[in-house]
RNA sequence: GCCCUCAUCGUCUAGAGGCCUAGGACACGGGCUUUUCACGCCUGUAACUGGGGUUCGAAUCCCCAUGAGGGCACCA
């Protein structure tokens, strides 16, 4: 039986590149009728935190990728957690050197970098080997273990990019327990795939390199190696590596851009809240803090760029989108297709049709498919969608009664890209809208202007039943008021939503009420001086 | 520096020797529709990295060059 797994470390939100090879991995496991592991890597005792993981799990959820076996989410670590199997590695670990395969070194930290400086120095690659002169003797630093790989030519063939073989020479002594006794990434993968009966290794080409190693501990282990297949990375626009990093650096041009313009960097450690000193050390790149970045984004009102599967929920990005469009990175369906329902995306996947490529995750695609989804999607699921955004955002949207939401949805659904965008859009609806200058000055303070919108208070208040029918009529005169046809509704969308952009104003003001609707109307018309007057 | 991998429109890709005067989608340009913004519809621009082979024939196979990416941690 196939049985794949998604293996991330708990060191920070699950990032789109760890969303798609859990994708993948799932889309693999189900379309063969296997299971799908979910294991959490937090051998790094540092970096490792209990709310990462827990992120991670709320984050598979919303994208709606299950796992067989895994953390139950709610609850405590279970035995997917590495830091609860360590016994089982120590095990593995003690038969290794019980077989001569594995040894213990002696060298801190500050000797291996001195190593491999002077390597670089005589431009030869640094490798770690047992037989190596002026290694460490016991007791003058802290103790690891490494795995004596044997120097033979590894070839192993990829799934996805064939048959990849590394020299003998290439190869090195691994580190496979740290001096904290934690198994290192490279023994406790290896472990754990054979204990849990992994069968196909479906992992980012970054780690294509590290196949060797870990096809060494599987022979000195004795145990048959799972499948390997490498996928393709993901990149930015620009070539660059898509890492959180994008947004701190864009954080912290925004903040430069900030000061520049005039304003004192204490001023945005009140604005952001975060102490001057975190600050300062932020802004200096001594810390990568993406909460730090989050806060100055949102203090100076600069979008960050979305990095994790987060931020594109926080931006309006339906799982389902968001899903299909990371999919089509490295991975093409054939046939012309693009948008894909799971069960078509299951119907389709196979190994032999992803790609070899690296791809560049082009946004203005993914929202073009956001809105897409929007379109096609009916106002219940929506309704949905709508619920898991409103979750972890603030707009005054969250006001809005069932109903109410139900209406936005529809007006909004062939107008939007997404759900933030829509939020954003509809604040007049729930909030007295700031009046755009330009706007009133166009539309308002010129031509018919003022005129029009007298007849359009008068035409409105004699709507007495403000429903869809009655005020059906009324809009199309509107419409036809004044010698240029069209400039009269302008004239009113501007004085009750605030600026030249509004779903159409039939359901506009249907959703508005006719008090609101009126009330901001004699507002815009208190705003005349009598002197301007036609 | 060493090792590994990859290479089709700006971007994601189709293409498994003749079906390719290279197809689709996003983006971009033009037009239609229109109470704004959108949506929708029609339409246009745009690519086989270069050089050598192999072959009757190459985007497709081989070699070299170039370019891009990944790896070279007590991180995963």
């Amino acid at each position: 039986m196939v049985k794949t797994r998604f293996a991330p470390s708990p060191t920070g939100f699950l990032h789109v590149g760890g969303a798609r090879t859990a994708l993948f991995n799932w889309l693999f496991a189900r379309k063969h009728g296997g299971q799908f592991v979910l294991r959490i890597e937090d051998t790094d005792q540092v970096r490792s935190t209990a709310e990462s993981a827990a992120g991670i799990l709320a984050d598979l959820q919303w994208l709606g990728l299950d796992w067989d076996c895994g953390p139950q989410p709610g609850t405590t670590k279970n035995e997917y957690f590495q830091s609860m199997r360590l016994e089982l590695y120590n095990g593995y670990l003690e038969q290794l050197v019980k077989d001569g395969r594995a040894y213990e070194a002696y060298e801190t930290p500050q000797q291996l970098a001195t190593m491999r400086l002077a390597a670089e120095k005589m431009k030869r690659p640094f490798r770690y080997r047992r037989n190596m002169p002026g290694r460490a003797e016991p007791g003058s630093g802290p103790t690891v273990l490494r795995f004596e790989m044997p120097f033979e030519t590894i070839t192993f063939h990829d799934l996805i990019l064939g048959d990849i073989s590394v020299g003998g020479d290439e190869h090195d002594d691994i580190i496979i327990r740290k001096s904290d006794g934690f198994p290192t990434y490279h023994f406790a993968v290896v472990v754990d795939d054979h204990d849990m009966g992994i069968t196909h290794v479906l992992r980012a080409q970054e780690h294509l390199m590290n196949t060797p190693k870990h096809l060494g501990l599987y022979k000195a282990l004795g145990w048959q190696p799972p499948a390997h297949a490498h996928m393709p990375l993901v990149f930015n626009m620009d070539n660059t590596k898509m890492s959180k990093r994008d947004k701190t650096k864009a954080a912290r041009a925004a903040a430069a851009a900030w000061v520049k313009q005039g304003n004192n960097s204490d001023t945005l450690s009140e604005k952001t809240g975060i102490p001057p000193n975190q600050l300062k050390e932020f802004l200096d790149k001594k810390a990568d803090d993406s909460r730090i970045a989050a806060a100055i984004g949102a203090a100076l009102n600069v979008a960050l760029p979305e990095i994790d599967v987060q931020d594109f929920r926080r931006s309006g990005y339906l799982s389902d989108a968001l899903l299909n469009f990371i999919a089509l990175i490295g991975w093409s369906p054939g046939e012309n297709r693009e948008i894909l329902t799971r069960d078509e995306m299951l119907q389709l996947f196979s190994l032999e049709t992803i790609g070899k490529t690296s791809g560049r995750f082009d946004r203005k695609k993914l929202l073009w498919m956001n809105g897409e989804y929007i379109r096609q999607r009916s106002i219940n699921d929506l309704q949905r969608d709508l619920a898991a955004f409103n979750a972890v955002t603030d707009y005054p949207l969250k006001q809005a009664t069932e109903t109410q939401q139900r209406e936005l949805l529809a007006m909004y659904q062939e107008r939007t890209g997404t759900l933030a965008d829509m939020a954003e859009n509809s604040r007049f609806f729930f909030e007295e809208p700031t009046l755009d200058a330009a706007a009133y000055k166009k539309h308002i303070e010129s031509g018919n202007g003022w005129t029009a919108l007298r007849q359009i208070r008068d035409m409105l208040t004699a709507v007495t039943d403000w429903s869809r029918e009655p005020l059906a009529p009324v809009i199309e005169k509107i419409i036809e008021l004044g010698e240029k046809r069209g400039a009269a509704p302008q004239t009113l969308r501007v004085a009750v939503c605030g600026g030249p952009v509004s779903p159409p104003l039939l359901e506009t003001l249907c959703l508005l009420g006719r008090e609101t609707t009126l009330a901001r109307i004699d507002r815009i018309l208190g705003l005349q001086r009598p002197t301007s007057g036609t």
